[in-house]
DNA sequence: TCTTCACTTGACATGGTGTCAAGTCTGGAT
DNA sequence: ATCCAGACTTGACACCATGTCAAGTGAAGA
């Protein structure tokens, strides 16, 4: 039975994820998610309950294609606190291009919607393991600036790597992909480091 | 003629204003300003010709009332690079809270909106000003780090000092309002300053 | 052949922005 | 005293979004 189903579910994740590409500061409508997977807009609400649900579905989706997760093993396998740090900066600093579009979404959608909100959080609970991770071995190695508490340092190693930061400096200031993962690796290892 | 005209426009601004500092992550509609003003819908676009040209006047009108400019005086008295920089950390830190409200709104409206856009770049203009100045005094007293250049570190300053970022700390975070301002002068010592 | 499931067609409710026309009410000028 | 202009109201309408409902179609499988 599913084969079908799953395939229009696909298609209709597809196009949203293409459509939110493509403009990710618009607010994408059902029916031209419709229109694009080649449905009527009240098909789009047999396969999702409503706009956020796919939002988050798509979401879900982005991450499972784009494999996140298995990138990240990168900062583990590093051998020291500075390793890891740089080896965060490059893989999410090359990520976050690649799910701009539906993270600009969700977040737009996570101001109203709870389920919403609590989907973005799921996300940011992964990424402060991360950013846990490194500090803690940073900590471990003494090399942690003293200017900041363990706990603050990850809160703020956090928010330096945050998807708004990452729009501020490469939209509103003009920068590069390139030049993010670069002035922001030195900059990170300027404050976090001792 | 004007000061019964006028005075309704302020009722408006002002009603406008309450009621996103009370709600600063909802859409508030011109009805609900409307009613809050003691109008009609219809009444409103009597005195502004669209919700963002509301939006916009006002931030202009909050900018007013709150004298930014005039608290920012006290970082160009400062007597040194550092001390200017945690001067700006004081006052932009304790004026953020106080406009967060229309920085949201507006903040939401400048996606799909030209006017408001420019009218949000106006705001980062002035607060550029102020950190190109700080940078420049650091870089004359050849305090700025070298893990930047004074271009880089202008934008970085920014963009550390955002509304965006304020809001990721304090609001995901739970960072008080006074941590925000202490860690963040600490960091941004640690970070600009060699 | 009959049924089930995915999808379509077409309608409707609700709520937002923005516009228009006609009416009311008040203060000020003649 | 009257008349007028300007501020505001009333009540409509267009348009577009989300979300819901009911009835119909069409094809694959039992």
């Amino acid at each position: 039975m599913s084969s079908e189903e799953l395939n229009t579910r696909t298609r209709i994740l597809e196009a949203t994820w293409k459509l939110l590409e493509q403009q990710p500061n618009k607010d994408v409508s059902m029916s031209a998610i419709a229109r694009a997977t080649g449905i009527t807009r009240q098909a789009v609400y047999l396969h999702f309950a409503s706009r956020t649900e796919l939002m988050i579905a798509t979401t879900e989706y982005v991450d499972e294609v784009k494999g996140l997760y298995q990138r990240m093993e990168r900062i583990g396998a590093a051998s020291s606190g500075i390793e890891m740090l740089e080896a965060y900066v490059d893989v999410w600093g090359n990520y976050i291009p690649e799910i701009y579009g539906i993270a600009r979404a969700l977040l737009r959608v996570k101001e109203t919607d709870e389920a919403a909100a609590a989907a973005w959080f799921r996300c940011m609970d992964c990424l402060r393991d991360v950013s846990k991770q490194i500090i803690e071995t940073l900590e471990q190695e003494d090399k942690l600036t003293n200017a900041l508490s363990p706990p603050d340092a990850i809160d703020m190693l956090l928010v330096m790597l945050s998807i708004e930061q990452w729009e501020l400096l490469t939209r509103d200031c003009g920068w590069s992909h390139q030049k993010y993962v670069n002035e922001m690796k030195k900059l990170l290892v300027q404050s976090f480091v001792s």
